[in-house]
DNA sequence: AGGCTGGTTCGACGTGTGTCAACATAGGCT
DNA sequence: AGCCTATGTTGACACACGTCGAACCAGCCT
């Protein structure tokens, strides 16, 4: 348990982060440091444009997109590019520009990392 | 007051069963009006406090807290009950007095509403 | 009644955020 | 070289948001 990335928080500026953060929302109450963590990436994800190119990136093929394919959500580019940067400091995306074409990808640990923090305790 | 917002996340058709608003995340690009919705109840938790206070009712006995129990997060209580209130707009909780006390209560069905729509395809 | 405690609402303040137009950069093309 | 397309960055703007103190409502006391 010393490699893969353990980054224990998210580096705002690095954005390069990956999270597996948390437990589940129901499980104990979250602490001060546990709740700024994870509240980061719900934010990221709190904003119907920021949603949309996500999820956009994430439904496609190879949970990889180019921007030109998925930058029609209704405002300019610069929005665009801004979102995207925002959901890349989130530790959600990745970008990688191969060419002319600058190409987004989903982080699939956060994605799964969100997914346990909203899980239900089974009902017992 | 009166406030006539639709249900956030859930189509409340078929009763008690788990109707999310919409997709996962990584099945097709959300449309416009999904993505407003969902993004509601994502900035609902965006918020660290807000988390906090989500996670301290969701982690309470039977699902319920008294704000009493729950209002030591580090800000004043007018600050506290306006989380709540938002929280409370979001769809994730519901309140009820009794008595002296005002006792907050999740809404299991949004919370695995959220859940699903990061539900992972199984690393395809 | 009056007072006390638990919670909410109000009004205000500073900060954060989404948005755009304009400019800047990167890479491919002629 | 020069131009053109694809993205990102900057600066500015309006608006939303988190926060607080103070005032206000709701029940339980004595």
């Amino acid at each position: 348990m010393s490699n893969v990335q353990e980054l224990p928080l998210l580096d705002p500026t690095g954005g390069q982060g990956v999270v597996p953060c948390c437990p589940p929302l129901t499980e104990r109450p979250m602490s001060a440091t546990e709740a700024e963590t994870a509240a980061r990436m719900f934010k990221a994800l709190g904003d119907p444009v920021r949603l949309r190119l996500f999820s956009a990136v994430a439904s496609h093929e190879g949970g990889e997109a180019c921007v030109c394919d998925i930058s029609d959500v209704g405002v300019s580019q610069p929005t665009v590019s801004h979102h995207l940067k925002k959901l890349k400091e989130a530790g959600l995306l990745t970008s990688e520009r191969r060419g002319t074409w600058v190409y987004y990808r989903v982080e699939p640990s956060v994605l799964a990392a969100m997914g346990q923090l909203l899980a239900m305790p089974a009902a017992a």
